[in-house]
DNA sequence: CTGTTAGCGCGTTCAC
DNA sequence: GTGAACGCGCTAACAG
């Protein structure tokens, strides 16, 4: 006996079930406060009536709560699935929401315009958001909200706490790697604002990078080349509009035939270092005699090419990201990361 | 001049503003319906008052729809992270979510118990399944729910649609191709269960994979097996436990251990593949002279390693998935699938 | 173009 | 253990 009206609500399975709209709703929400009896009549209408439970937007007007964790990908959804680290990040961020019986509402992002209302439109309780450039629009919409933001990355703002590592430390640190015995240092760069030309430039200011990681990462390398005497106005930064490894291959094998050859290459993923050694080898130069190279991000292709590069867990702090809004505790991940040595550098000698 | 009392509401800043609710309603859900004067007064107040637009739980109650689209994923959730088929999917998903303006809520699916509860609790306008088994109760739940439902490669079910290519018939076409020359054929298949065991079967019933898309495909191999001459129950299956290449390295070895050797091997994923193809190089078979071997989704393992493979793209079928649910519209992917020949396989002859 | 009325479906509150 | 009112915050439908 199934009804055919529009929808079922709770008042009418309480009417079939001869009880009141509350035993009715206690049914539901807390079983325990509702006698045995009770329980099987409210059910019994339920099924009669095709009641699935609750309305969750009833449930969520009432109670205050939407059930939900925000998470916002700065990029255009199709590069944020494409790219491991994104999702890894993204695996940490369920695996928390599936232990917190959250759900996870991916908002997406198209046009700058729409964005913001979107984002303050959207049914959830808090917000993670991933790969922030300066000023985007959507952070300023998301802590309007006055609901909790995390950003991974940065950029920081107020309202918003930000999680992530020191990138410009572990820049550093690696930096001073890969440069350690080279005269002629260079650098692999991810885009430096969203308009994702590519490019090489001699010496950028790092702080013509909108997005904050990728900032840091080029201060770092800066603080790198000045600490083994090299100078950043004659270092050039070919700068790839993608992270993928042909791209980088082709902005490698420019750089490499420039006059005053880079006998180092810093590169800011593995997946970039991965192209600058094909480049490299087709070019027959040896890694790392002639050339240096690290990575980022120690992946699957990191190991398999034994290239040098920094460690992290995006899935650790896609976690720490999810557990923050959710429960508004603080977890610190500046130091979380750690330099993994491969065949891609020369060794390392004491330090200094 | 901030408001710091617990929630802003319409009716304040319309107050505020000295207009009344519905003008300040109109202002943010059609503001060309209002005058410009009045929007001004109503945006100023909203600014003074911290309000960051009408709240979505309420919207959604009273308009009746959440505004946004439910994902269910069968496996846990970090498996599906990791699958490049599954975030090929997501991508295809959240690419039409985009487009429609809704958000994609992911449903984390843990323990039987609790997840029906969790499906029906969400507040979306539809859902997408992913990987379902037969009879999974959260196929059941969101049926339940009176919503849409569409699910990928089945199980069909009264009341949701089934998206997908006919994997029987594209089975059966790649097994002929892969089994044509055989005397010893074999399978390296997908769990066939959510148990997840692995192990080697010889000539197993199809019908004991509860996985729909996998059940499919043995049957298509099964028919293969038939076409050529070949005995199913003399027909090993290895089936591994993850679509893992290392796992389907162990167990392809295994195979061609055995005493009637496999001299053909069809997989049901390039992952798959491309383990069995490490086991052959190990063991000094060549391919596909000794063994021939074919892959399934024409990812860019396949291409890269020349394995004879299934084209489908999963991104498509996201896409189209999400159009079904979010707009009843119906879309037909039986046929949407290619044989891709490469080096792998012995060519085929002229169809018979 | 603006205002009034009347709920959307549920759960907290406080009685019994 | 159960029930009656009320309102969460908003917007459809209708006047005016």
């Amino acid at each position: 006996m199934i009804n055919s009206s529009r929808r079922v609500t709770l008042a009418q399975v309480a009417e079939h079930a001869g009880v009141s709209t509350m035993t009715a709703s206690y049914t539901f929400s807390r079983p325990e406060r509702v006698s045995a009896a009770s329980r099987e009549k409210v059910l019994t209408a339920a099924r009669a009536l095709g009641y699935a439970g609750p309305d969750p937007s009833a449930r969520s007007l009432r109670r205050g709560k939407a059930g939900a964790l925000g998470v916002v990908l700065g990029e255009h959804l199709t590069y944020a699935f494409d790219d491991p680290q994104a999702t890894a990040f993204l695996a940490g961020v369920a695996e928390v929401c599936a232990e917190q019986g959250q759900a996870m509402t991916i908002l997406p992002v198209t046009d700058a315009s729409t964005d913001g209302a979107r984002i303050s439109a959207a049914a959830v309780d808090g917000y993670v958001l991933w790969t922030m450039e300066d000023g985007a629009p959507v952070l300023d919409a998301a802590i309007a909200t006055g609901r909790p933001v995390v950003v991974h990355g940065g950029p920081p703002a107020a309202g918003a706490r930000v999680v992530g590592i020191d990138n410009r430390a572990a820049a550093r640190d690696i930096g001073r790697l890969v440069f350690a015995a080279a005269t002629t240092p260079a650098v692999l760069s991810f885009p430096l604002t969203g308009a994702r030309g590519a490019a090489i430039l001699a010496g950028p200011d790092p702080h013509r990078a909108t997005f904050p990681v990728t900032r840091e990462r080029l201060l770092g390398f800066r603080d790198a080349a000045g600490d083994v005497g090299a100078n950043w106005a004659d270092v050039l930064v070919a700068v790839c509009s993608t992270n993928d490894a042909r791209e980088a291959q082709t902005m490698a094998t420019d750089l490499l035939s420039r006059d005053r050859r880079p006998d180092a290459l810093a590169t800011m993923s593995d997946e970039l270092a991965s192209g600058a050694l094909r480049a490299l080898a087709a070019a027959g130069l040896h890694v790392p005699s002639a050339v240096a190279v690290t990575g980022w991000d120690d992946a699957d292709a990191a190991r398999t090419l034994g290239i040098t590069t920094v460690a992290q867990s995006m899935r650790e702090q896609g976690a720490a990201c999810a557990q923050q809004a959710l429960t508004q505790t603080s977890i610190d991940f500046t130091d979380q990361w750690q330099i993994i040595e491969r065949a891609s550098t020369h060794p390392a000698g004491p330090n200094p």
